[in-house]
DNA sequence: AATATATTTCATTTATTTTTGAAAGTTCAA
DNA sequence: TTGAACTTTCAAAAATAAATGAAATATATT
């Protein structure tokens, strides 16, 4: 295959699988792009090669670097600014999951807590009610703390765990 | 908290998670109302209580039961159909983490497999193209391989996984 | 301080996804 | 075998999300 349409190819099956996990099309090829990229790209590089307005490079590279996972960089002599991205896998599926667990999974647990606790009804309906979100908050809880320690393992978490898993 | 404020307020917020995490509102919503219900609902109960059409239901409900997360149950003497969810909640972590990997892991392995192992272009770009798409590629089989291996200790999966984390 | 270059913002447009609802399809009971 | 009860399908409508592009803002250069 030419490198131009495997490069291509994998900026397209990226930004789908973005979109599959709730994240936007643009963002994840931007993200992909810089992935492959043997240096950095400047917006209009980017806008360049992915056919997309100069707005839409710029919100999705905030957003990008608000995730944590591209930087921007300067180059000497060079105005405008310069973009490349996190390309460690185990510091990249780390930034991920700690965004993750900020953005979504600990405002959902800080719901199931007060549903699960504060349903004082003595109906049959409202027991179950509470008895089922009540381990749902557990289970969450565990799962979100699961994520936080493998966090803490920075270098490597995935392939440690699959050796503990394995055996 | 009124019983039925707490209902709603979960039932919203499961739909707002699934949408963050590419799984329509909907679907979402009928899965928590399910999973919080005592007993089964007919498709009737779920169009009155989240207030969506007929052709809404029937779809969503498809789609929860090819994911296997909510079954059909027939009652004796009735016609309609009544539907309930997987409660086990080791067994729904399970059934999703095998659906995601079928659907959109595996599809994902291919082409990257595909794109990081044709390219014969010998530029240095090529070549870290080649390069950094091969780490992906080894990423996410692995990440993959350890979802399969988490699936099959099926009971317990997640406590036993923070034990051996913590440690 | 004026000008040129680069970036951000955001109201509007465009594209995508989801929902509706009515017609077609099923199933069952009389 | 007819028809009532229920479910599915799918074209069209509505809702939502994403993208555009030009004006505003920021930053550097002369």
């Amino acid at each position: 295959m030419e490198f131009s349409d495997a490069k291509n190819k994998f900026v397209q099956t990226w930004g789908a699988l973005g979109s599959q996990w709730g994240i936007n099309k643009t963002m994840a090829q931007i993200h992909a792009l810089l992935m492959v990229s043997a240096d950095a790209l400047s917006m209009e590089d980017i806008m360049e090669e992915l056919q997309i307005s100069r707005g839409n490079a710029s919100m999705n590279l905030r957003a990008l670097m608000d995730w944590g996972i591209v930087y921007k960089e300067y180059k000497a002599g060079e105005r405008r600014e310069f973009f490349s991205a996190e390309k460690d896998l185990d510091e990249l599926a780390v930034k991920i999951a700690q965004e993750r667990s900020k953005r979504e999974i600990k405002p959902a647990l800080k719901v199931l807590k007060e549903v699960s606790s504060t349903v004082s009804d003595t109906s049959q309906e409202a027991k179950h009610f509470t008895e089922q979100t009540t381990k749902l908050y557990d289970f969450v809880l565990k799962a979100d703390n699961m994520l936080e320690k493998v966090t803490e393992y920075k270098d490597n978490w995935l392939a440690r765990l699959v050796v503990k898993i394995m055996k």
